[in-house]
DNA sequence: CTGAAAGCGCTTACAG
DNA sequence: CTGAAAGCGCTTACAG
């Protein structure tokens, strides 16, 4: 034989195995779902008919008839960043891992395609959704759009003043960690590069890029804070706007590894020397973070396992658990590489 | 009121709306396929009482009934990978506008992990599955898999033997192309970095590569190909290899960024300056290659437009297109940046 | 212009 | 251990 169903006419149901095999349609479902109820002989019978008519089973006529569901959406806000892919292969996994399927949406942090693909994401019966917002996203706007009912988890980002659970990185202590070695290793006057205020997650970091300025009895003026968009060329950008300005930091913490990245090779670009004559840290991690030149410093926070995470969350609020308890804040870890410094000889750094 | 179907017990249907709206649900069922033929004032009655009930779609059940779908399965095998990743996304965007919707199956290279997804797919009831095969797939396992009337389409990697449409770039002129700009560069001992030859791609951009040294009155010998993992390590490897090897390349073409990035890393680790004491081209275009230390040049193959495009192709099966005639071949067009040395000062080349 | 009826492919008590 | 019946939420001829 040479695959499943050759030259049907149509698709064999349940009742065509039932037929097949001289049962009911009822028991065919059963041996489908491994009931013990069947007796040995007539499931053999049944099993050797559904190889033999190549039946695949429709899940979604048993969904309809059960009213479960085994879709997921998940909603990314920017998918060609590296992070949020490697976010995304982490719901995947989770997903896969607990029997559920995962429905991609990626809105590029469009509002519009927010609200259209979440309307999609309800007609077509999802049990559930797993969404990094897209910036700007409200928590009316969001119920609104959304029955109290259907079960979801915000992931990485919140959205201020929406109560759904949320799963993301611890920002503001990653940050303080961070900041804290960025002074440790001399510095005085660091810069914030990256984002902007109506990112919840820049505010987080920004709070714990503060708190370390403020534990070491540094000041912590508001322009030392250089927004800018969350990518390459927006790190360019701020980095410039940083060097121009009138504080001259001799260092930057940026508001993610993207940022961070721009930064450095403009840096490089300037001729200014990352990891001697300036110091650079991102947030997240992402793989390309190593092989950056030079390699970054930055804040690991897990993302892949954080994505596995926010999939058991929410598989946890589908099982009826209360959301409140089923948000998650994850540990996070500094990475010490090379543009941050701590490697280079303290005599180059002494210049700095 | 503040978000749909608040309080609902469970959520309405299309006969609540009915009920609702007092008329029968073949009525409300007509007014949501916007047909013309209902009156205006009985329209408006059920309008109406479909927004006070926050009655949402079910499509599935629609599905059911009309045998039709709107799920198609997107199986990518290394998501992880940026090519990947704007592939899935130009995928995704596609779909999105053909009115379909996504199931994301990320196989990470893994064949019991594809069969099972594939498997799943089915269940689900997708209309098409459009993938992009992991390494080692083979056609007749497919063919065991899915149904001969699956609509499927192969995109980036070909299948040996499956004749199932393909969408992917032209690997074998845009190679060609690359390796004939590193022969105008003054180069004629030049490896080939990456991949291995079960993987189809390989094998032509392979041939490409043979083709330009050939139409140079070049040698072609076996031992200036390096397989390796097509990865930034491979890529490292391949490279470490090519320099210990007796014929000392003074270039390289590689299988893809990644594996290039990789290789002018290594170099430059190893004090060799990547555009001026070696040359080195990619393949793929991918978003990092631009930011590469060095700037990348690299084959550019509208991997986002070839993802829509695969999209269409898809919907053409399943529109009941022959599928024979819905493969795709993209042109693809050299970018020259800096890894290349073209635009290093002529003195410096010299020295090559 | 609107309604009654049948049916898509399943599951689930309920009988026997 | 197995079967008959009802029903999940829709759509689609077919009457009227």
């Amino acid at each position: 034989m040479d695959g499943p169903k050759r030259g049907a006419s149509r698709a064999a149901t349940i009742v065509d195995i039932a037929r097949a095999a001289g049962v009911s349609k009822s028991t065919v479902s059963l041996v489908l779902k491994d009931s013990p109820l069947v007796k040995a002989e007539t499931r053999e019978r049944i099993t050797r008919a559904i190889e033999q008519l190549g039946y695949v089973y429709n899940r979604s006529a048993a969904n309809l008839r059960t009213a479960r569901s085994s879709f997921v959406g998940m909603v990314i806000s920017d998918l060609m960043n590296p992070f949020f892919t490697e976010l995304a292969v982490g719901i995947e996994d989770g997903l896969h891992d607990l029997g559920f399927v995962p429905i991609l949406a990626n809105t590029n942090e469009d509002l519009a395609r927010q609200s259209s693909v979440l309307q999609s994401l309800l007609e077509h019966g999802v049990a559930g959704i797993i969404m990094s917002p897209a910036r700007g996203t409200d928590a009316w706007g969001l119920s609104q759009i959304l029955p109290r009912t259907m079960p979801m988890v915000l992931t990485m980002r919140r959205v201020d003043g929406s109560p759904l659970p949320y799963v993301g990185p611890d920002n503001r202590t990653g940050s303080r960690d961070a900041v804290a070695h960025l002074i440790s290793l001399g510095h005085s006057n660091i810069a914030f590069l990256g984002g902007d205020g109506t990112m919840t997650t820049q505010r987080e970091r920004i709070n714990g890029y503060q708190d370390a300025l403020r534990a070491a009895g540094l000041p912590t003026p508001d322009d030392l804070i250089f927004d800018s968009m969350p990518t390459r060329v927006g790190g360019a950008e701020a980095i410039l706007a940083a060097l121009a300005s009138h504080r001259r930091p001799t260092a930057a913490f940026c508001y993610n590894d993207i940022v961070a990245m721009g930064a450095t090779r403009t840096l490089g670009l300037n001729g200014v020397r990352v990891g001697v004559d300036f110091a650079v840290i991102g947030f997240d991690d992402i793989v390309e973070a190593e092989h950056n030149a030079p390699p970054l410093t930055t804040v690991n926070a897990d993302t892949r396992i954080m994505g596995a995470r926010a999939a058991r969350s929410l598989l946890g609020v589908i099982d009826g658990a209360d959301p409140q308890t089923m948000s998650y804040t994850g540990k996070t870890r500094l990475v010490i590489r090379d543009s941050c410094g701590a490697h280079a000889p303290a005599n180059l750094r002494e210049t700095v």
